[in-house]
DNA sequence: ACATCCACCTGCTCGC
DNA sequence: TGCGAGCAGGTGGATG
């Protein structure tokens, strides 16, 4: 479940689902999963066995597990990672990458992923300023958190010489917005993907952030946004926000605001969709 | 330092 | 029915 929204809707599943609990057995199953953590497999494993964890944090799409002893869990979802709680007996099924039991039994935790661009890790080397895992400094704060700064990040943005929706996407920029909400964000804020960075008046850095920050929140309200049984909640759940979209994945269907056809274009080896109306292509656009 | 591209995967859908 | 092409909510390492 890959954007902000879909990982805070995981992370409140986690919070439900791990915190309080006392790992007693891991098992890592795959050799991909623990790629980003060269220690491997028997370190992982034994360094967890007998934590407790002490609570879900998210930063942009990144999740981790602070532990008693002062490390952390850390999990990135990457297109289609998912943690289920589910009972022991629950078939294991193939795209199974690891396994928690806790001390207190059942339900276990897994970890799934289908196409393997998540993964697992350890971080013990403490946290930043900010109350982030060392290993996540390089992520900039997203836009929920107190550490989030509007002024910076304008200043920031307008430094750059690319195009809006790179900006957007750009995780060290800021994090959480992945190709659903840069779209739904850039529509609410009326703004061209192809924009010039160092072109945005302040008003539209403000009115693209005011609704990054809200598309946002409603899919947090919403569940998030599941296409199909790849993104569910820890507890199997759909959310239900792609009812809520105006133009991601509606090629063809009219803009909600001007009746316009929603277009598609090919885009960063993806798809952007916007209102050619509402949206007018910048003559001195970045791709 | 910054900007851009591409590899990393599996599985589903579409058109021939 | 088979088969290749295209597509999918992401990231970081390599390259300019």
């Amino acid at each position: 479940m890959p954007e902000l929204p879909e990982v805070e809707t995981v992370r409140v599943g986690l919070d439900q689902y791990a915190v309080g609990r006392t790992i007693e057995a891991v098992d890592v199953f795959g050799p991909r999963t623990l790629r980003r953590y060269p220690p491997g497999e028997t370190d992982f494993v034994n360094r967890l066995i007998g934590r407790r964890v002490e609570s879900a944090r998210r930063r942009g799409k990144y999740l981790w597990l602070p532990l008693d002893d002062g490390a952390a869990l850390l999990a990135h979802l990457g297109m289609s990672g998912q943690f289920l709680a589910v009972a022991p007996d629950t078939p294991p099924g193939p795209h199974l990458r690891a396994r928690f039991r806790f001390a207190d039994g059942p339900p276990e935790l897994r970890f799934l992923d289908q196409r393997t661009f998540g993964g697992l890790s350890l971080d013990d080397t403490g946290l930043t300023d900010d109350g982030v895992p060392r290993s996540l400094a390089h992520v900039a704060p997203d836009p929920f958190e107190a550490a989030f700064d509007p002024a910076a990040f304008a200043a920031a943005i307008r430094r750059r010489r690319t195009g809006v929706k790179r900006a957007l996407l750009d995780q060290t920029l800021i994090s959480g917005v992945g190709n659903i909400y840069a779209d739904e964000a850039l529509w609410q804020a009326r703004l061209h993907y192809a924009r010039a960075t160092d072109r945005l008046r302040r008003p539209e850095i403000e009115r693209l952030l005011t609704a990054v920050r809200e598309v946002m929140a409603a899919a947090i309200v919403a569940g998030g946004t599941s296409f199909d049984a790849l993104y569910v909640g820890v507890n199997g759940e759909s959310g239900w926000f792609d009812r809520s979209l105006e133009v991601y994945g509606r090629e063809g269907e009219p803009c909600s605001r001007c009746g316009t056809p929603i277009a598609r274009r090919a885009f960063m080896n993806r798809s952007s969709y916007f209102c050619p109306t509402c949206q007018p292509r910048p003559r001195n656009g970045r791709w």
